[in-house]
DNA sequence: ATTTTCAAT
């Protein structure tokens, strides 16, 4: 079943202000080891449900099955506790793969919001994380959307908030070490 | 300048 292109533009509109995204979709594709020689994709997509974010409910798709890499796309970013129980599951699967595109970074504004850590310690796990832009959408929509056959057209700023989102996430991911008095140093101010 | 966020009604 996929995803109604109505549904997708919606949730997964990169905008500065997305008011009412009170929904978050993740359309993934799971790579499976089937026999020596053989892989299989498995592709679908979630949507949180009854107050379990959506990472929880995949993890429970995935179950005990084994995985050799998983590529998801979400509307939002990981919170803080979706980070923590999946940095968990892959220090027990060290031989899966996994690739996050997000969207719209989740509660990602201050400075030392718990979401920030959750993607650091995804990092440190292993996760690639990163912002999607127009080529991940343009798959997205040929992989997940309902109508394939049309064009996927991008919103005015897609690309411009992808870059902005892009900034910000390697700014989160790559903290600066140095803090501003040391960086006024050696700049000898 | 400021605006939102895996709802709660």
């Amino acid at each position: 079943m996929d995803v109604h292109f109505m549904n997708f533009i919606y949730h997964y509109k990169n905008m500065r202000w997305a008011k009412g995204r009170n929904e978050t979709y993740l359309c993934f594709v799971v790579k499976r080891r089937v026999g020596p020689n053989s892989l299989t994709f498995d592709f679908g997509h979630l949507r949180n449900r009854n107050g379990c974010h959506v990472e929880l409910l995949f993890l429970r798709y995935l179950g005990r099955r084994l995985s050799y890499s998983i590529t998801w796309f979400c509307s939002w970013s990981p919170c803080a506790n979706c980070s923590a129980a999946l940095s968990q599951f892959l220090s027990r699967m060290p031989n899966l793969r996994l690739r996050i595109f997000v969207a719209r970074l989740y509660f990602c504004d201050m400075e030392d919001s718990h979401e920030r850590e959750g993607l650091r310690l995804l990092q440190k796990a292993g996760v690639q994380v990163t912002v999607m832009s127009y080529k991940d959408y343009y798959y997205c929509w040929q992989t997940f959307v309902d109508r394939k056959k049309s064009h996927f057209k991008a919103w005015e700023d897609l690309h411009q908030n992808s870059v902005r989102l892009s900034r910000k996430l390697n700014r989160i991911l790559q903290p600066c070490e140095m803090d501003l008095r040391d960086a006024f140093k050696l700049l000898g101010l």
